[in-house]
DNA sequence: TAGATTGTTAATCGATTAACAATC
DNA sequence: TAGATTGTTAATCGATTAACAATC
């Protein structure tokens, strides 16, 4: 099936599989099956099958899925059987522990490049790289050739600093700025609102 | 209409709709319509009126949304008309970021209570918080009443975590450890997971 | 073989959208 | 009034699930 029928709710999905799949191959499970992720995953079995078909046969009847076989397929898919660098806009506490963070790295992300437009932090060091002024974005970023860039600045520098990494070829945003962004059609954005998360939940509390 | 009825999907978009309304407030705007939210937002019109109905009528025909009313409404809907105390456990480099962050309590959720196992970590104090010792979870939380809590462990601890947090009490937790964590029905989970952000982008890049 | 699980189809379920009467 | 926008209905669209033949 051709990929851009695939929507984007079930590529959506395929990054919590793949969590969960190289979690049991680092507990020694060599072999799964639907009903397990489902049960692991809280979501049925019928959905992950039919998922998976979106992209191919990879299971074996009776016998389920070799974890090992589709952790490999699904990274395949996912285009993450590589590293990819990433471009970080915002060195405040929230960018400066982004950049600490272990967690990206040892997943395919590394952080390779800081920006922020306060001089006073413009020059300084952090896990090796050096931050660098947002006004330079465009051309560094074009530079390395970076597709990928977080933008972690306060909501009122979002849209200017989108603009800028677009204009650098950056064609997929995570954003931690509280605010919608707009981007050109071909350029993907994905937000991370911790307090959009917490509210969503208080509803439920009395 | 009651409120078992309202679709979680909805609930989870009115956070989104708050944001932009106190964005809106804050800019000086004191009307808006669904029209305009909606060319912000990236959403239908007609999808943000049809969520807002759940909840009552907000608007006057022809003229559309008093901005600070329809803002007020949905914080009281969301239970975000007040601060809610929030339990953090993992003060490693995210939990430390999190708990310094300056975005949480300026939305209502303060950070109010610090847990970790590592001995070396106990006794430290981050913004006037000391970390407690994960053991105490259950007591300590009960003590002070929360019902919201964090999870910031590595993902081995995450399931353990999130068992002693249940025992204290707590009913909404926001789960930053990559790995999907089992509560009873009553209680929530929100999970934020970077890399899965990544990597759902990835796919759509060469 | 008998038992188990996949991949897939068709049915069901739920969410989104278009359209418009009501009315400010 | 004329123009604009809401709240709501019905239609459309899309996602999830149940079920099962195929087959390991």
């Amino acid at each position: 099936m051709a990929r851009s029928e695939v929507p984007d709710i079930v590529v959506g999905r395929l990054p919590i599989y793949l969590r969960a799949l190289i979690r049991l191959h680092s507990e020694g499970h060599e072999i799964t099956s639907s009903h397990e992720l489902a049960q692991i995953l809280g979501i049925s079995s019928a959905q992950i099958r039919k998922d998976l078909s979106y992209f191919g046969e990879f299971g074996k009847q009776g016998t389920g899925y070799h974890v090992a076989t589709l952790s490999a397929e699904l990274q395949r898919i996912l285009h993450v059987d590589r590293e990819w660098q990433v471009a970080l806009v915002g060195v405040g506490d929230l960018g400066r522990a982004l950049a600490r963070y272990g967690g990206f790295a040892h997943r395919g992300f590394r952080i390779s490049l800081l920006f922020d437009n306060d001089p006073e932090k413009i020059g300084q060091v952090i896990n090796d790289m050096t931050i660098m002024p947002a006004e330079q974005i465009p051309q560094v970023v074009r530079a390395h050739g970076l597709k990928i860039a977080m933008i972690a600045t306060p909501a009122d520098a979002a849209q200017e600093t989108a603009n800028l990494l677009v204009e650098g070829g950056i064609r997929a945003i995570l954003n931690y700025a509280p605010i919608a962004i707009s981007v050109p059609k071909d350029v993907h954005v994905q937000y991370i609102d911790p307090v959009a998360h917490l509210q969503r939940m208080a509803y439920y509390l009395d």
